[in-house]
RNA sequence: GGGCGUUUAGCUCAGCUGGUUCAGAGCAUCUGCCUUACAAGCAGAGGGUCGGCGGUUCGAAUCCGUCAACGCCCACCA
């Protein structure tokens, strides 16, 4: 209803030919792509070596077929904020986007979508399956980055970089070659874990563990021929026998009997009192009949189950130790595809998951299944796959030593070269690089880097022998150096079939952006290398930080990056994780279009307390919306206004541009000292507080000309001129606004942007402190009319008569007042300011500092309310002070406390004190 | 099982090396306003024994100990 009136009136002024060309409310989407458009016209974003100070961030490469969610939201508003800023403070800011190829994800995706045509990959070869798959990421690639372009990313789009491009590709195949040649990759045959939908091998750092409620089944192990009488044994007190009708037996507790196919042994813990009397005994193996030896080992847990542990050398980590270490047989029943292989002599071809059921079934038809009790385990799955299993399987892969690594890489977080934000990290981050794993690189996948090993043709039962080589070419000389390969052909050798793992080129990414592998010390290279700010997700703290530290201190000989900003997971306002499943993840784009890009922008931030998780809602990005349009009203008011080249400055309005310049200044100086801690969303609550109480709230309110009254032109200079400060200071959180208004202030020429404009204040003086602390003082004496007015009903128009009551002689306020006083009259609509002695009669007073403010009220004063309120103010005043004089009666805290403290005291007691007597007088001349 | 972190207003969080910027901010709530830039707004107000207990100190949200709840990371217990 209110809103029809409003429009009704806007239009008349309208039609009435007044100032109102701008519409009330702010039109992001009229504004958002023209100004987008206007940078990328001017090549804006676009960095290039100077001699300006460096500022580097690289983008986090998303997955190059990937779509935004809320996460690169947060991640890359918080970049253009830093990247924005950079360029305000007058550096040469460079801000490298491009994307990841994603081997795993890229290539699973496009096994599905040959699948929806009936296609298998196993029916391609490996040159028709990556034409497939680059046309999928011609397809899909980069539509990641073009969403970004609407955030208002301002990224040097000229060196958008790709994982898998020229440069990079060379890159990553040099460096592979370089560390083995310096033995630091070699190729090993490991427990490896095993993903059998992708069907490669994962690196530890890629399996998630989920607890999960299974199954503990207890299986009956038949003892094989008892050997010699039980009696025999020893003293029998401890042991625990179990015996049926079929014989003696050993009990196993396993969680996963499908895999009993590939046990070689049974193992007991020697000291095991309960289980001495299966020393040196065999056993047979439930359904299989295979007969496996009872070995020993301190390994196993006496307390576990039964203290009897089955030995699936082929299948577990520490099985396969075991195996080692007994010199067991080691019996693969797995295919790659996680079904039972022909290894096995039950089940062949059967999904393992399926085979646990049925196995489960026949055991216990069988007689053979004791128990079953219910269980909580812990069981990896693959990190891009979630819902598949991992299986742990012997494999030949390549591995990284990561020992030389780990010492390379430690230092520089832990004497602070790096700096983590927030700080806690560094533990993980110490933690892991001190318990380090060597790094799995060889993937059996196609989508990637091929690795460029080439192997020579040997017998079958021969170890294999292999040459690693930048080209084919390269590898052929080098095979011919191995004895009896002298004659070798180039088509006789076999390039691996195996891919890297993606971050094995994530890991170059601050690098490989630059050349700086290819073409080292080139000049880019040692212009924007180390980069400055990284912010990505803690995550990948492992995946990636840690990596990129190695690769930067092995290549570059120094750090990638000064400081690593770890953004919080974007949850939803339940603080649930945002997720595909659980539908609770906003479309950002949708949000954009709804909110306009700043107000989304500022949503983000505002939930975003450095170190902490997101608690996203769309009301956030609701407040962002208002804060821009009230940042547009502000300047609608201001451009609105019609100037007078003869009117005379007032001297008020002088004080009050005097008092929002300095005030700037200070903010200035809290706003860059929080971005220096990356305390972004205490920065833009400052600059939020800055625009929205200081500027709009009281300077424009202080030398707003009454209603159709022109402004004096000085004013409007100073105020437009601030106008644009404020502008860039905003301009970081809010690109679009800023530039449109910023564009609007004056005629600008063609290219000149708020973003390629700098900000350089003075910092702020004790001259500024002290004109803030007075206006401080106005605006309370302001605050405290409105609040008299408020209790009394009183209209804010209605003009009153303010009395400032002198308590003691020395008091400064009194003073200080009357400077102020024509803003303070307007501001609090008050007729006249009148300094007495006493009070008179009929008015309700206020206090600040030592000062008593009365607002004469007439005969609308309620005396008894007035009573009421003042003996409320003297009762908390009385506590206060008993409370005061108790602690400067404590001989121990006057001897004790530096005297400043004491003298801070003495003065609370004797205000307090004044206040007393002040309230008490008022009390008294009221109730007369 | 180890390690780290968190706990302050209804919500999200500030609060530095103990003491007037110690009990704060934004949002939300309540009250009054269609005041001439903005009702997506303005003015005003209420709201917390700083997770519990114990200790150090003249003085503790702040330092120490302990317990509890929650969260994260790491680890091969079948």
């Amino acid at each position: 209803m209110h809103n029809e009136v409003k429009e009704i009136i806007t239009l008349k002024r309208v039609f009435c030919n007044y100032t109102m060309e701008l519409a009330t409310k702010y039109n992001p989407s009229e504004v958002e792509g023209k100004w987008y458009q206007y940078w990328l016209d001017h090549e804006l974003f676009s960095s290039k070596p100077d001699d300006r100070e460096p500022y580097t961030i690289v983008i986090p490469p998303p997955n190059v077929t990937g779509v935004l969610h809320m996460g690169h939201m947060l991640n890359n508003t918080i970049q253009d904020i830093l990247i924005r800023k950079a360029r305000l403070d007058g550096k040469n800011a460079c801000w490298v986007p491009g994307t990841d190829h994603a081997s795993i994800a890229t290539e699973a995706k496009v096994v599905n979508k040959l699948a929806q045509q009936g296609i298998k990959k196993r029916d391609l070869t490996r040159e028709q399956f990556l034409e497939h798959a680059w046309d999928w990421t011609h397809e899909h690639g980069g539509i990641i980055l073009k969403q970004l372009r609407r955030l208002g990313a301002s990224c040097d789009w000229n060196r958008t970089a790709f994982t898998m491009d020229e440069p990079r590709s060379e890159s990553v195949l040099k460096v592979f070659v370089d560390l083995y040649d310096k033995g630091l990759i070699y190729r090993g045959l490991r427990m490896v874990n095993w993903d059998p939908k992708a069907q490669t091998v994962l690196s530890g750092e890629e399996v998630i563990y989920r607890d999960e409620k299974s199954k503990l089944y207890y299986l009956k192990y038949y003892v094989k021929d008892l050997m010699g009488p039980i009696s025999a044994i020893g003293p029998m007190g401890e042991n625990i026998i179990h015996k049926d009708e079929k014989g003696y037996y050993a009990v196993v507790a396993t969680t996963r009997p499908e895999t009993i196919m590939g046990d070689t042994a049974m193992c007991i813990n020697p000291k095991d009192p309960k289980n001495q009397w299966l020393r040196g005994q065999k056993v047979i193996v439930p359904l299989v009949n295979r007969v496996i030896p009872v070995i020993e080992d301190r390994y196993v847990d006496i307390e576990f189950g039964t203290g009897c542990l089955k030995v699936t050398p082929a299948h577990d980590v520490n099985d396969y130790q075991l195996g080692k270490t007994h010199n067991l047989e080691t019996i693969d029943i797995f295919n790659p595809d996680g079904t039972i292989s022909d290894q096995s002599p039950l089940y062949v071809g059967m999904d393992r998951m399926d085979c646990r059921k049925q196995i489960v079934k026949d055991l216990d038809a069988a007689g053979l299944l004791e128990k079953v009790e219910d269980y909580e385990n812990k069981v990896g799955y693959s990190e891009r796959n979630q819902d598949t299993a991992v299986e742990p399987r012997l494999c030949k892969q390549w591995f990284l030593s990561m020992k030389h690594f780990a010492d390379i890489a430690l230092p520089p977080v832990l004497n602070g070269e790096i700096k983590f934000y927030p700080t806690k990290y560094v533990n993980t981050y110490r933690n892991w690089m001190e318990n380090i794993q060597d790094w799995c690189i060889s993937r059996q996948l196609w989508w990637g880097h091929r690795i460029p090993a080439y192997f020579l043709p040997t017998a079958e039962e021969e170890e294999e022998k292999y040459v690693v080589a930048l080209t084919k070419e390269e590898a052929l000389e080098k095979a011919r150096q191995i004895e009896g390969f002298e004659n070798i052909t180039i088509d006789e050798l076999r390039h691996d079939e195996d891919a890297l793992d993606t971050w094995f080129s994530s890991w170059l990414w601050p690098i490989s952006l630059f050349d700086g592998i290819n073409n080292p010390g080139n000049e880019e290279i040692n212009y924007y290398y180390p980069t400055c700010d990284l912010v990505t997700a803690p995550d990948i703290i492992f995946f990636w930080v840690a990596r990129m530290i190695m690769a930067g201190e092995e290549y570059q000989k120094d750090v990638p990056f000064r400081n690593v900003y770890f953004t919080g997971v974007v949850r939803d306002e339940l603080g649930r994780k945002m997720s595909k499943s659980l539908g609770n993840s906003p479309d950002p784009i949708a949000l954009i279009e709804k909110y306009g890009a700043d107000g989304v922008r500022m949503g983000m931030l505002l939930a975003a307390p450095a170190g902490n998780d997101i608690l996203f809602s769309e009301s956030l990005c609701e407040q962002g919306r208002n804060f821009c349009n009230k940042i547009w009203n502000a300047f609608r008011l201001v451009k609105g206004w019609e100037v007078s080249e003869s009117l005379e400055q007032p001297e008020s309005n002088k004080q009050a541009i005097a008092w929002m310049e300095a005030t700037i200044r200070t903010a200035v100086a809290e706003i860059d000292d929080l971005y220096s801690k990356y305390r972004l969303n205490e920065a833009l609550m400052a600059m939020f507080k800055l625009f929205t109480d200081e500027f709009s709230g009281w300077y424009l309110e202080m030398i707003k000309p009454a209603y159709q009254a022109p402004i004096d032109a000085a004013t409007l200079t100073a105020t437009l001129n601030i106008f644009e400060q404020l502008m860039k200071i905003v301009h970081p959180f809010m690109p679009f606004i800023t530039e449109e208004l910023y564009q609007n202030i004056k005629e600008r020429k063609d290219g000149e942007s708020i973003m390629v404009d700098t900000l350089k204040l003075a910092a702020p003086t004790k001259d500024d402190a002290r004109l803030i602390a007075e206006f401080e003082e106005a605006k309370q004496i302001i605050s405290g009319v409105r609040a008299v007015r408020q209790s009394k009903n009183i209209s804010p128009r209605e003009p009153l008569t303010l009395e400032v009551v002198s308590i003691s002689a020395d008091d400064k306020n009194v003073t200080k007042c009357p400077s102020l006083s024509a803003i303070i009259k307007k501001m609090a609509t008050l007729a006249e300011i009148l300094y007495v002695e006493a009070k008179s009669d009929g008015t309700s007073a206020f206090m600040i500092g030592t000062t008593e403010y009365a607002v004469q009220l007439g005969n609308l004063i309620d005396a008894e309310a007035e009573i009421q309120k003042m003996e409320a103010e003297l009762k908390r005043l009385e506590g206060f002070l008993i409370g005061v004089q108790k602690k400067l009666s404590n001989e121990r805290f006057v001897a004790n406390a530096p005297a400043q403290v004491v003298e801070l005291e003495k003065k609370k007691q004797s205000d307090a004190e004044t206040k007393i007597a002040a309230l008490k007088e008022s009390i008294s001349a009221l109730k007369k």
